[in-house]
DNA sequence: ATGGTAGCTGGGCTA
């Protein structure tokens, strides 16, 4: 069973100690990581080489950053979203690796805009990144192989994957521009794996800091893993892992898995 | 209507 992970850590220096402590853990083959806050130079690749894994990381000063930790060998590391060669915001990175027996997966981490106040040119932005992650999928799509699209992508797909929808229809994480650009991603044939294991509504990935959101349970399903047709042949199980999210010092959003048989 | 929290950064932005 190879497992590939998603987790948005809100600062990896924060949460270098937990998410070491996750791994340990859980033991993922792949994790993808978002919201960095720091520069590729401050990632504590260290901590995770120790850990037996190989880190392909974005950084960027402050805000955004993402990467994919592997147990196995990255080839071929995209380094920024095609589209707009003008785009700074270190919110995308792909990788093929290289799994025992000559096999290969592609795995993405993403971190998608969040848009907000909408509407605005945050959400212009949001919509255009969707799009360009729109082409690029299709692109993707015609190699015909397993295909891992993971990450936040701030969208939440459906009015049960958040606590209260009527509060939320303005948001431009659920607003109907937003869940549109999302569908046609969807639509070129990927599956989401949580859904595709338990369709049900109610199972959230991110709890706002603010109000107790977390003790009251009103979250947010927003981090997603999106599979080819490829991958999805070899989906045994998906998971949402509630429980770092209960730790002292927690990031807002929680780790999702999904289990493929390779 | 406001503020409620967290992180980065050294005031205000992002979420």
């Amino acid at each position: 069973m190879l497992t590939i992970a998603t987790w948005n850590v809100n600062s990896i220096k924060q949460r270098e100690a937990a998410c070491a402590q996750w791994l340990r853990r859980e033991a993922p083959a792949v994790l993808c990581l978002q919201e960095l806050k720091c520069q590729a130079e401050g990632f504590p690749r260290g901590v995770f080489e120790d850990l037996g894994y190989n880190c392909a990381v974005v950084g960027q000063k402050s805000f955004n950053g993402v990467a994919i930790l592997s147990k196995f060998p990255i080839d071929e590391a995209i380094t920024a979203l095609p589209g707009d060669a003008s785009d700074e915001q270190a919110r995308y990175v792909e990788a093929v690796i290289s799994l025992p027996g000559g096999k290969a997966i592609r795995v993405a981490s993403i971190y998608a805009p969040n848009g907000n106040p909408a509407p605005s040119p945050k959400l212009d932005y949001k919509l255009a990144w969707l799009a360009r992650l729109k082409a690029h999928t299709e692109t993707l799509l015609t190699y015909e192989e397993p295909l891992v699209l993971a990450g936040d992508y701030n969208i939440i797909p459906r009015p049960i994957d958040v606590y209260d929808p009527a509060n939320w229809v303005e948001d431009a994480l659920f607003r109907l521009e937003s869940r549109q650009a999302f569908r046609r991603i969807m639509n070129l044939g990927l599956t989401d794996a949580v859904m595709a294991c338990d369709s049900r509504g109610g199972q959230y990935t991110f709890w706002d800091y603010q109000a107790g959101a977390w003790q009251k349970n009103l979250g947010l399903r927003i981090d997603h893993i999106l599979l080819s047709p490829q991958a999805l042949d070899r989906l045994a199980s998906a998971q949402i892992d509630r429980k770092p999210r209960s730790w002292d010092k927690p990031s807002d959003h929680t780790p999702v898995l999904v289990g493929l048989n390779f």
